[in-house]
This record gives structure tokens, sequence and C-alpha cells, in this order.
DNA sequence: GTCTATAGGACGATAGAC
DNA sequence: GTCTATCGTCCTATAGAC
């Protein structure tokens, strides 16, 4: 018997950019389906075609992976936020907000809408990062005041009163990821949007 | 030098049924703390001062241990429902259920206030199981048929409109799964059941 | 009912060659 | 920039003694 040749695979040659941004996709999916402690560098260097030691020197850490694809989805989904908006996106930080609070509202779940695979991967990790000892989770409570400030900013330019603005964008914020969830566990039965819309108006009545 | 005696702790005995349910304790603030897949026999064996194949002996298996934690949940947590209702347990099944929709929302909420690990258990298992590898998707599918069709009887007994009933119960269980994020991120920040009775008021209003 | 012992992998990370 | 090789650890599960 004549031993199998070694299989020689020709390898995809990328560039630092384009391997970083292959791993931080293929990591993303996978933190969507089995969250952070369910991530395993084996399976993205798998996905991306190198070994695991490939992938830490892109990422330096497991948790340096996670970290990176926070910071990139941050980076995306806000552009992709103000584009739908028509504003640029530094305005998003501007107090007032050029926008009102129910367009606002809008682009947000028609911008969800759009990415399923995302939306779930921040569903897993807001959950998963309750405990203190989550490696996102000083992140996800900046995130949430992030999001209440926002949210806020825009009750106000639509002329909420005053009193019930925090309570306008926790119920807000509250309403969009329960819908979500819903919409994750069953795409095809529910309307993402319909059911967001039938809510916001229900929540915003009569302020 | 004298060797160390070597240490013989007095290992406590138990039942069973005492083993076993200090088992599902230990399981059950471990799952809320890092999920399924953060979930070690290590760590449940050591709370319990017995080895991993110890905590198998009871459970069989990761997969049975999960499985057991929530067959115990849903024991408890429906006794402890129909106590605040002052109904049997039973009768949460009966067509038309024997409570209005807004008492029911009441009680549940005031009783998951009072038990913020184990909704702490729900959320995040609630979020990982969306993919369907998870060993707990299918008890998650069938929970929220489950959880959606009492809303829906409870508004049903409420006179709520039936084009409404649906629409109605989703937006009730979303909100409910909203703000209880936001409380377990920041309980002392927020008080959950007055934050409830100000939604549940917005969403029930006019129907 | 709980133990010891162990199998048999999977895991994150590092060092150093190419 | 990616590899091979390896370390030391953690993991679930089984077999069989006590």
């Amino acid at each position: 018997m004549t031993p199998a040749p070694r299989e020689v695979r020709t390898r995809v040659r990328m560039s630092a950019e384009g391997r970083r941004s292959q791993i931080l996709d293929a990591a993303t999916l996978q933190i969507a389906d089995r969250g952070f402690w369910g991530l395993t560098l084996r399976e993205v260097a798998a996905a991306c075609g190198i070994t695991e030691a490939g992938v830490l020197h892109h990422v330096g850490s497991k948790d340096g992976l996670l970290v990176a694809v926070l910071e990139h989805r941050d980076l995306v989904d806000n552009l992709r936020l103000a584009e739908r908006l028509g504003i640029p996106v530094e305005s998003l930080d501007d107090d007032p907000v050029p926008v009102g609070l129910r367009a606002l509202c809008s682009a947000f779940m028609a911008r969800n809408a759009t990415q399923p695979e995302i939306v779930r991967l921040y569903t897993v990790l807001q959950a998963e990062s309750l405990n203190e000892g989550h490696p996102a989770y000083d992140y996800f409570q900046s995130r949430e005041k992030w999001a209440t400030e926002l949210f806020s900013r825009a009750a106000h330019t639509d002329g909420v009163a005053e009193g019930d603005v925090a309570a306008t964008a926790r119920e807000i914020l509250a309403g969009m990821d329960g819908l979500q969830l819903r919409w994750l566990r069953d795409p095809e039965g529910v309307d993402l949007l319909e059911m967001w819309e039938d809510l916001a108006s229900r929540i915003l009545a009569g302020r």
C-alpha cells in the first residue's frame, strides 16, 4: 500500500484586514448560535480555513475576539441606522437629536428586521452578560445607558412631557427586545414591523 | 516535619430526594450565571460537596440535569402563581380561566419580583435556546405557546375584542420580558412592579 | 448512594519555525 | 501571516469497587 499523498490544500491568501473581517464574521455567527461561553476558537478557525493560532494572531485572545466583534457591530450598525434616517452618524450624539422618537424607533426596527443574525447576537449576549463576571458586562451596561439617553433625547425632541421621558424610553426599549425575541423564535409566523408599530402606538398614545 | 494528617471531611449524608434537590438548586444558580453552555458538572458537584460521578448518578447526563431543573421550576412556579391568584393550579388550564388578564399579569410579575435568580435563569435560557441545537429549544417553543394561550384565555375572560386577543397576549409577554431584563441589569435603580403597571395600562388601554 | 480511576476529547494559549 | 507542536487544564461520561 502506498501511503496516501499528503494533501496540500491551496490555502487562500488574504490581507490582514480581509482575514480579520472574515474572523469577525465567523465569530458573530457562532456567538449568535451559542453565546460567548459556547464560542470556540477551534470552530472559528475551521470556518476561516486557518488554525487556532492563526485566529489568535489577529485578535489576541478569546476575550479580545468578543470585544472586536462588538466594536465592529457598533460601527456598522450605527452607520446603517443613520443612513436610514438620512442624517450623519455623528448627529446621533447631538442634543437635540435631529429626528423624532417615532421615526427613530421605526428606523431602528426596520434596520434590525434586515439582520436577524445580528439581533440574535445581541439578544444572547445581553442575557448572558447580566452576570458581572461576563467579559461583555461593562459593554452592555454602557450600551443600555447610551440607548436610554438617545431615545430620551428623541422623546424630548418630540415634545413628550418632561416627567415621562425616562419611562417612555424604557418602555420602548423593553418592547423592542421582547418583540424581537418572539420574532427570532418564529420568524415566519410573526411580522416584526407590524407588531412594533402597534405596540409603539400604544406606548406613545397621549404623551 | 510530621506530614499533615490526611483530612477526613465528614461528608453530609442525605436522602436521594434531598441530594437531588440540592443538585437542582446548585445547577439553577450556575445556569442563571453562565447559561447551559457555561454550566459544568464539576462546579455543581463542588457546590454539593460530592463528585461529578455523584451528580451524574442522580440526573444521568448534563442534558438530563437541564431538563430536571426546568421541570422542577414548572412545578414550583405554577404553584406559587396559583397561590397568589387564590385558585388551584389545575384551573390555570381551564377555559375560561377563572381570573382576569390584569390580575393574572400582576400576579405573574409579583411572583417574579420575589425571585430574581429564577427570572435570570429563564432570561438566559430563553435567549440561548433560540438555536435549534440547544437542548431546551423544544421546551421554550412549547412554553411560549403555553403562555400565549394562557394569556389569551385570560384576555377573553376580560372581554378583550376577539381580533385583538393574540396581539394583546404577545405585547404583554414582550413587555414583561423586556422590563425584567432592565430590572435584572439594575435591580436597585428600577422598580419592576411600578414599571409593569404603567406599561400594562398602556397596552390594555381601550381594549 | 457515593466513591476512585480513567478514558478520551476539547479547550485556550504559547513558543518558535517557516 | 500562518504554521506545527505542545502544554496544562477542563470537560463529560463510564466501569467497577465500596
